[in-house]
DNA sequence: GCCGTTTTCGGCCCGACTGTTTTCAGTCG
């Protein structure tokens, strides 16, 4: 059994347990046991006494032992025969916990979703302690409804409804300031709802002002501090507002990014210091609740660093924290675009316009990369209009003395392998990107031939969207990262993060790995337009939850190292 | 079940909200 297995069947374990209403602090013993696990960076074959690890004891140890060895442990056989497994299940309820679900399956006998759905409606639920009319009803609607939506929608999608919400948000008086929180905040691919912090006087007033402002379907719970509505959209996603005043802004939006897990980890360091910390501030015995101006100021209360909401998941950033987190990539660091498109393919703005809102966002260079010629449904560009997109270039480029446009391109990988433009042409550009965008059905060896090609061109620095994926509709085809690292690293060719929303590829974890191996990273935007510039900055929360120092990163460099770095060639990193 | 620079026993992270209750358990984040 892999780790991640071994992680799901001890959840599995602590959730018959909870099930079975035993001890809740031997049920998040498991749960510890496994984010332990996970946190550990090495693989479960690497690690030879797992009892050393801190959150796990002897007796989780003989589980995970057992999981990895026989894919079986004795803990789960037993449990799973006094326990049906279609009670799992019932937990993806709102509302519905093990214990709950315990009550359920001892007085009336459910046993999964179907038998709960019947004992709904034959009103069996309403009368146990504990449940009532109210709690049954809602239990048949939220049965109805499951499946209905993923339970998880990507980023793309989720950014697209903060977007909408940020621009009512912004209109209303009542709302003094507020921001994204939660897992959007913390730039994950995936994510159950939205959430926001609202600075404001006047929650009631504000509550009632948002219900009007969004698309609110349904409100599903309402406070005096905090409102969860569900939107009226395909997806019924819920929101949260959670409501703050001016002093507790600060530790309220901390609370409310989370993680759970980094939340946790916080508490634990505050009750080191004697002290105790919520989302109304930090406290000690006989004090007055010390709140904050800034998350840095947060963190620097118990001499951390401050850890950016990216890598905020409850792993090892507390521990990092300690020693500082120095040189993590900032939007700020971002000297420059590599990645963009014209009308002279498939963009909608002039070369000219490109690079004017290029300079407009205060880059110092940007690099025009155009599609080569066999990607027609792009109109790629012919060798011909090729070399006189390079006119054009020079002549934008001579515009502005604080700007630099860059020529180049992006060529296709053609399925046999070979490139879309002879080394002749390559070599009169400033910047060559290469990658893949058809033939995604082939096997992993003729991809890895198709890369392998492009890495070993002497002209080819960069290789765009890497894997190919488009998040929540399509993954991409068949890559051996570790293969493509490891050319990238011998040959001195970079690989891309693509910023693109939809794209967001290299993944986190994977940018990470290349950091870790010594390829150096480009992030780019792709964009196709000026407003798709505006992806820059989910493209490096990417990088920062991947770990990735702006040292490591191509388009950190002034113009003129950058210049340098194209002229010296291509070089193995 | 795990852990210990006071501890091998007795603790274990904090608060909001809901629906059930007459003061709180369960769930959620």
């Amino acid at each position: 059994m892999n780790k991640k297995q071994i992680i799901d069947q001890l959840d599995r374990i602590a959730l018959y347990l909870e099930i079975r209403g035993d001890n809740p602090f031997k049920i998040a013993a498991y749960r510890r046991a496994g984010q332990a696990l996970e946190t550990d960076q090495r693989s479960v074959a690497g690690i030879d006494d797992f009892s050393k690890i801190k959150g796990i004891g002897r007796a989780t140890a003989d589980v995970i032992k057992d999981l990895m060895m026989t894919g079986e442990s004795s803990v789960l056989r037993e449990l799973q025969k006094e326990i049906p497994s279609g009670l799992l299940e019932l937990v993806k309820i709102q509302g519905l916990g093990g214990k709950k679900i315990g009550k359920l399956y001892q007085a009336l006998n459910v046993t999964d979703l179907a038998s709960l759905r019947e004992a709904c409606e034959g009103e069996q639920v309403r009368g146990l302690p504990g449940f009532g009319e109210k709690t049954e009803e809602k239990l048949l609607e939220t049965i109805k409804k499951l499946n209905q939506r993923p339970e998880q929608l990507p980023i793309p999608y989720m950014l697209g409804l903060a977007e909408k919400i940020e621009s009512a948000l912004q209109s209303e008086q009542t709302i003094k300031r507020f921001s994204r929180a939660g897992s959007l905040r913390r730039a994950k691919e995936s994510m159950k709802d939205l959430d926001f912090v609202i600075e404001t006087d006047d929650p009631e007033n504000t509550a009632d002002r948002i219900i009007e402002l969004l698309p609110v379907s349904e409100v599903t719970g309402r406070g005096d501090a905090k409102m969860t509505v569900v939107l009226d959209d395909p997806y019924h996603v819920s929101v949260d507002f959670r409501f703050a005043a001016p002093e507790a802004y600060v530790t309220t939006l901390h609370h409310f990014t989370g993680s759970k897990e980094h939340n946790i980890l916080l508490r634990h360091l505050a009750k080191e210091h004697g002290e105790k910390i919520s989302e109304y501030g930090v406290e000690a015995e006989n004090k007055p609740v010390r709140t904050f101006s800034t998350e840095e100021e947060l963190y620097g209360h118990f001499g951390l660093s401050k850890i950016p909401p990216e890598v905020r998941e409850g792993t090892d950033e507390v521990e990092k924290a300690k020693s500082g987190l120095l040189g993590l990539i900032r939007l700020s660091d971002i000297k420059g675009d590599l990645h963009m498109h014209s009308t002279w393919s498939d963009g909608s703005y002039t070369v000219q316009e490109m690079a004017e809102a290029m300079r407009a966002r205060g880059y110092a260079y940007a690099c025009l990369t155009d599609h080569s010629k066999s990607l027609r449904v792009a109109s790629g560009l012919s060798e011909e209009r090729l070399l006189m997109q390079l006119k054009e270039v020079a002549r934008v480029n001579a515009l502005y003395e604080d700007f630099t446009l860059f020529s180049g391109v992006e060529m296709d990988i053609l399925p046999d392998g070979s490139l879309d433009y002879s080394d002749d042409i390559l070599k009169k550009l400033d910047f060559v990107i290469a990658s893949i965008h058809f033939s995604f059905s082939q096997s992993t060896d003729q991809i890895m031939k198709r890369l392998e090609s492009a890495c070993r061109n002497p002209y080819v620095r960069l290789i765009a969207h890497p894997t190919g994926r488009l998040l929540g509709k399509r993954s991409g085809y068949p890559v051996n990262l570790d293969r493509l690292i490891q050319l990238a690293k011998e040959t001195g060719t970079a690989l891309e993060l693509n910023s693109n929303r939809n794209r967001l590829d290299l993944s986190s974890e994977r940018v990470r790995k290349a950091q870790e191996a010594g390829v150096r990273i480009a992030i780019d935007t792709d964009s196709h337009s000026k407003k798709m510039m505006e992806d820059m900055s989910i493209g490096v929360q990417t990088a920062v939850r991947g770990w990735i120092r702006a040292e490591n990163v191509l388009n950190t460099m002034t113009v003129e190292q950058f210049t340098t770095f194209l002229r010296a060639g291509k070089k193995p990193f």
